[in-house]
DNA sequence: GTATGTGCAAATCGTTTGCAAGTCA
DNA sequence: TGACTTGCAAACGATTTGCACATAC
C-alpha cells in the first residue's frame, strides 16, 4: 500500500500539475485514510468544510486522469474511488454489500499473458477486476430462510 | 461460445420462467448475433419493430438475473450486455474504444485461489474483468502527434 | 496577474417506477 | 382467465456543463 504523508501530498499534487488547494488535499487525505473505495457521496460526507459535489467530481476526475486514484466498479450504480496503490482487488457480497480486499494474486502473470496473446494491443494501461459472491454471513441467513418453518421470523 | 438456435430460444426463455414474447426473443437473437457486448441503445437500434427502451431495460434485467446474459462494464458510463457464454474478457482501447475479445486465460485457477484465500466468502457467483490499453493503431497516431513538427496536421 | 479551481444553477444521461392496457399459456 | 409483458409519462440519481467569482503560485 502506497503511503503519502501530509507534506508529500502537496508535492504529489503539484507534480501532477494541480494547485495544492484545501479541497484537493482534503480529498486525497480522505481517500488515503479510507479502508475501502469511497463513493462521491461518502467523500462529500467526510469533507470538512463541506464542498459542492461538482467540485468533488472534478477533483476525482483529475486525480484519475493522472492515475493518482483509480475507479472501482462494484455495480452499485455509482463510482467508487481509491488510491491507486499496488494491485489489489475485491470480493463484493451481492446480498449485503460487504467488501473483502484481495491480495495481488497472480494477476501480473495473467496480464503479461494477455498482452502477449493480443493481436491488436501492445500495452495495457489499466484493468478492472472484481469478484462477486455471497459472504458466509449472508449465506447462512439464506439457508435459514429456506429451511425456516416460519418465514416471518427471518429478518433482513 | 454457447449456441442457441431459434427454436431453442423459446425453450430457454420458458425454462427461465418467462413468456416467449416477440420482444424477448428478438433481444436474445440480437445478443446472440452480436460480435461484442451491446448497450441498451445499440439493442434498441437493432430491434425491429422498435421497442420502448423501458422494455429493453426490463428484459435485460430479467435475463441477467437468470444468468442468461451478463453485464460488462467498459467504464463508458452505460452498461453493455452479452450472452453469458464461457468465460472470456476484453481489452478496450481507451483512445478509440476498440474492443478485443480474450480467451479464457488462467482465470479459473485464479478464482479458485481467490476463494481459497478469502476469509469471509465461500462462493463466487460472478466477476467482472476488463483490461484497458491503447491499441496499436492509436499508439501509432499518438507517437505521430508527439513527434509531428506541425500539430495541426494530425486528425483525431 | 493569470491560469486554475470552486460554487451555484441548470442541463443531461442512463436507468427505474407507477399505472393502465395488451398478450401469452 | 390470470399472471406476466409492454408502453407511456414521469421520476430519479449520478454525473456534466456554463458561467461568474475566488484562489494559488
Amino acid at each position: 500500500m502506497q503511503r503519502i504523508d501530509s507534506q508529500n501530498i502537496v508535492l504529489l499534487v503539484r507534480k501532477a500539475g494541480f494547485k495544492a488547494t484545501p479541497a484537493i488535499l482534503a480529498i486525497l487525505t480522505i481517500l488515503q485514510r479510507a479502508k475501502k473505495p469511497l463513493t462521491v457521496q461518502e467523500v462529500a460526507e467526510k469533507l470538512n468544510p463541506k464542498r459542492d459535489k461538482v467540485t468533488i467530481y472534478r477533483i476525482l476526475e483529475k486525480l484519475k486522469e493522472k492515475r493518482i486514484i483509480r475507479h472501482v466498479d462494484f455495480q452499485h450504480g455509482h463510482a467508487h474511488y481509491e488510491l491507486n496503490s499496488d494491485d489489489h482487488h475485491h470480493i463484493i457480497c451481492t446480498a449485503c454489500g460487504k467488501i473483502e480486499e484481495l491480495e495481488e494474486c497472480s494477476l501480473k502473470n495473467m496480464m503479461q499473458q494477455v498482452i502477449k496473446k493480443s493481436a491488436l494491443f501492445m500495452r495495457l494501461t489499466s484493468h478492472s477486476m472484481e469478484f462477486f459472491g455471497v459472504c458466509k454471513t449472508c449465506d447462512k441467513k439464506m439457508k435459514k430462510i429456506v429451511s425456516s418453518p416460519n418465514l416471518m421470523k427471518v429478518r433482513t
